[in-house]
DNA sequence: TTAGTATATTCATAACTTCGCATGTACTCA
DNA sequence: TGAGTACATGCGAAGTTATGAATATACTAA
């Protein structure tokens, strides 16, 4: 096996680690509520409704990829999307989702929050 | 809660749906086969030399998605990638890739084909 | 019809992911 | 020092995904 290949092979593993890592809303919600720049851990806790050992499992799945980056000022930790190119991608797919908005309605209809129901 | 962010929601949760499937090395070396135009399914397995019901699998997923379309021919299925926007999503991935190798070259050390791991 | 080729599906098992809860760490301020 | 806040980590249950092996379906050609 040549070198390319296994190069190609390599950068097909790292593309699909960062995919697996933008795989969930709540992670996508984060990327998106930090679009326009850094927030502190405690902000996208209030902004996104979820518990925090949730919030802090999802942060810790976006710094292993290197996804987001984050700094510590004071008691409270900032995170920051590292590249705006994944940004970009968000909203390429949000074209995609327009475009074809149609045809994935019926998938729509599955993706229903699960089992959530009118407090 | 109101309609704006249920659909805000619904989008994440495409989004996510979306990322889930091409989170595999396999799928993404499909799309990435398919993106000159339309392939049977003989000649992607040939190309990326994996089995055949495993290939199938992975095609069903992105039927599922309606990542890729297919039509017979006789015998054959072949596939095609429905969206060329998903190409685009997969080049600014490559950019990305590029843009951060020294920092994601840890990474690609731990992305090695499993078991190959050294204590 | 039968044999052969191309593709899809089913099944069992193993590996991974997600969540809530409990707990741990690090920092601030009195 | 001690109490309080902000965030991270470890654990176990429940659910999801990936794989190879076996089998099924659909089409072609003789």
């Amino acid at each position: 096996m040549n070198i390319l290949t296994r190069m190609q092979d390599a950068l097909r593993r790292f593309k699909a680690q960062i995919f697996q890592a933008l795989a969930h809303p709540t992670r996508i919600a984060i990327i998106e509520a930090l679009r326009d720049g850094e927030l502190p851990s405690s902000r996208l806790m209030a902004l996104l409704k979820v518990e925090q050992p949730n919030l802090s499992q999802h942060l810790a799945v976006l710094r292993a990829k290197h996804i987001v980056v984050n700094r510590k000022v004071g008691n409270q930790v900032y995170y920051a999307v590292r590249d705006p190119v994944l940004i970009d991608v968000l909203d390429l797919l949000r074209k995609y989702f327009n475009s074809h908005l149609a045809e994935t309605k019926a998938m729509l209809g599955e993706m229903a929050p699960r089992g959530r129901r009118r407090p």
